[in-house]
DNA sequence: CGCCTAGTTGAGGTAAGTCAATTCACGTGG
DNA sequence: CCACGTGAATTGACTTACCTCAACTAGGCG
């Protein structure tokens, strides 16, 4: 029996994936590694030849300009790739960074390119998460252009929900959340400060509060209104190919 | 022979196509169609079974809130794809606009899987092409979370000379651009009175001159020094895949 | 105990937004 | 041929959302 991993259940979701194609894919996992909080596992302009599947904790991928200032351009939950455009790529845009010590398995290069070779349709679902990825990026350009502090966090809080609860981490109660105001910060294109404020007022408004490693929606239907918040982006819509 | 169309080039760089894979390519272009300026070819939450790939012209991606405001989060130029997450997604998450008048070449999402199936390197140069794309978004995003207004603007217009470039449409000194300063904000966003100012603001630094349709670039390396452009990013570092 | 990191709050500054008026090029119809 | 409307660019005056600097609190840990 092929194990259920979250990446096999999110492949699946798009091509409904064959015995042996399981089993391809199941080869693809090499060895299991962890990496501590903190310290990057890809870094920007490195030529790289691994990417990973996370399987426990999260991450983020971000990048740096020369002075300092940092975008984080997503943040990464079990089941997510981390790296794959830096394969395809073959030097890295970007630096991605564990939030929490985590747990990921390996997959070389090479490995991926034969498996694609071997199992067209293995290539057409990798293609498909990886329209999902930028699906979720896009989002996130349209937050931090054309969405205010407020709706932005709320925003924010509500697709990280969505995600979650795809993978079996969240409900509409809410969801443990290892970030920091600081990360938060980096990925809303913030000060820390003004998250923080933002944060209260989210509070006060009795709609969503964040405390302590926990979002919990006060009231998931305000926020979701106040953010506007139109979650059809995320929504897998069954497999498209049989 | 085959013709040396701008995404034979494009996905070239990528993957060595053999003459059948080339051919296959070349049966997907369908029907040849022409758009007319300022009226969408995709929408916003439509379901959808065609991709196309533009020809002539420009186009561009967006995303709508409901009270108007808009997020441009792409500009599509010769040899570039259009609504292919549409394809892969089943629904589209976002418009497309073309900005000009535009010639493209309609692609069914059907012929397109079967293509994957039977010639699976295409599969995987498609998954490059898509994850060059997504780095621009990526790189869009940074600019707008981490980067002032001209630092953006500035970014903004070399890197479309980069792209520009790879098809022969732009040299250093300079490029046609049919943007409008409205196009502009909502792609970089600001709002369009305040991309007249910061126009303003580097054509009297003496780095760049917008005017009339034409980008000219009066200091190229100062002005990529103002904005440190890094066009890693964007450069082919030849095939992956031989 | 003292140090460090995360969070909280206040005061004051600034980049960018809004509103509004003007110009100019262009097209269209009386 | 000119009057008129329309869309793009330009500029000024004023407002505001968010930033920076700074001080302070509270928990975790050697």
């Amino acid at each position: 029996m092929i194990e259920n991993t979250p990446l096999v259940r999110k492949l699946g979701a798009f091509v409904a994936l064959s015995a042996p194609e399981l089993a391809v894919l199941a080869s693809l996992h090499k060895r299991r590694r962890t990496f501590v909080a903190g310290r990057d596992l890809v870094r920007q302009g490195q030529s790289d030849q691994a990417a990973y599947i996370l399987a426990n904790g999260w991450a983020c991928s971000y990048k740096l300009l020369e002075d300092g200032r940092r975008q984080i351009v997503d943040f990464q939950i079990p089941g997510d790739f981390l790296g794959l455009r830096s394969i395809l790529l073959h030097v890295s845009d970007h630096s991605i960074e564990p939030v929490t010590d985590i747990e990921v398995t390996e997959i070389l290069a090479a490995d991926l390119l034969t498996a694609f070779a071997q199992t067209p349709r293995l290539a057409t679902a990798v293609l498909w998460a990886a329209s999902r990825d930028e699906a979720m990026v896009v989002e996130h350009l349209v937050d931090i252009g054309r969405r205010d502090a407020a709706e932005r966090m709320a925003h924010f809080l509500l697709e990280l929900g969505g995600r979650l609860t795809l993978v079996g981490l969240a409900t509409k109660a809410g969801y443990a959340c290892p970030l920091t105001q600081y990360l938060l910060a980096d990925a809303l294109g913030l000060s820390s400060v003004h998250v923080n404020r933002v944060l209260r007022q989210l509070r006060e408004a009795g709609m969503v509060t964040f405390r302590e490693g926990f979002v919990a929606f006060d009231d998931y239907d305000k926020l979701a209104v106040f953010a506007k918040f139109d979650p059809t982006y995320m929504d897998p819509r069954g497999p498209l190919l049989l």
